[in-house]
DNA sequence: TCTCTCACTATGGAAAGCCTAAGTCATCCG
DNA sequence: CGGATGACTTAGGCTTTCCATAGTGAGAGA
């Protein structure tokens, strides 16, 4: 039982593990950008309708030098965009707004809200997610393009477009 | 068209915002165990099927004394397991192996990988995944049990079975 | 026994992440 | 004009996260 390695396959061209790096690899890059606390809370907080600096502030309990540093980062990096408005009576403001790029950060958001349910909350999950249209619940899942849901197990990886294009770090000759 | 907000929507029960608390987020906890780029990072090894001390080192690019002190932790909190093992005329060692609760943080990794994929890898992405048994991609989504893929706007939130247990931070009254 | 490798541990230091407390500045309200 | 408010900035400090370098200890092979 312990005999199938728990690990994805490689095809040929990767099969040497050592003869590849995975320092270009994507979820470096994504950890780096959006993996801190403060980011995470951030966008959390974005989904659940947070759009003005004091709102930020009060509900992820971040500090306001945190909070104005972290959403800086987040509108140049192109998570967010500030966006003006006014209501009535009332001066011009700014509102903190996803974009294409902050929208999709909820899949892997809601993948470790998931996963900490699951693992950390012996008490049950703090909050449930349903589908709003047919009141189901919500789940995170990888699967290929046909439907079948995969573990680990199930997964080969290839070189992608951007292999060693950079970053060929190891491979000399 | 900016009129919809791109936001989750909330129960009567979570409506009033200021009302409630996030501080038990199951995503909060999920960040602070397995958030920090050397976890992130040493999982991926172990999903790339390492099992050594030497060669979490040399794949993930970390010093000695990080990933000694990453794997101990991700023992201590159930994410791998030393095993014994012996190799032929070797003296015996331990080889980290996932468990259940390590090869669940697969969700959230590849989540991570994807989103980087998408937008922080524009030469394209390093690897690529697929479904070992069918060739098909593999990709991660946030879907209800019907089988319906969902974005932000689409999901509901209520209060879940650990809500407010503890951390009733606010609504004194 | 001597050396080698593997799997660590110890030490010291730079940088990042977060905090509190106290401004600043523009605008609106009275 | 004077105070309140919202959205920040500045200053200073603590803690965590990483790194590099240099050990240590245990078993295998010569």
């Amino acid at each position: 039982m312990s005999d199938t390695p728990d690990r994805v396959r490689f095809t040929t061209a990767l099969h040497d593990r050592d003869a590849w790096s995975a320092a270009a690899c994507s979820m470096d890059r994504a950890v780096k950008l959006i993996g801190k606390r403060s980011n995470m809370l951030l966008l959390r907080e974005a989904y659940y309708g947070s759009t003005r600096f004091d709102e930020f502030v009060r509900r992820t309990g971040l500090s306001e030098p945190v909070v104005a540093n972290e959403l800086r980062h987040l509108v140049e990096e192109g998570l967010l965009t500030r966006v003006p408005y006014q209501d009535a009576g009332d001066r011009e403001r700014l509102a903190y707004r996803l974009t294409d790029m902050g929208r999709d950060a909820f899949v892997p958001v809601v993948a470790l809200m998931q996963w900490g349910d699951k693992w950390l909350a012996p008490e049950g999950p703090p909050v449930e997610l349903s589908h709003s249209a047919c009141g189901s619940a919500v789940t995170v899942s990888v699967r290929c393009t046909e439907g079948h849901d995969l573990t680990v197990r199930d997964v080969t990886v290839r070189p992608g477009r951007g292999a060693t294009r950079r970053a060929s770090t190891t491979s000399p000759h």
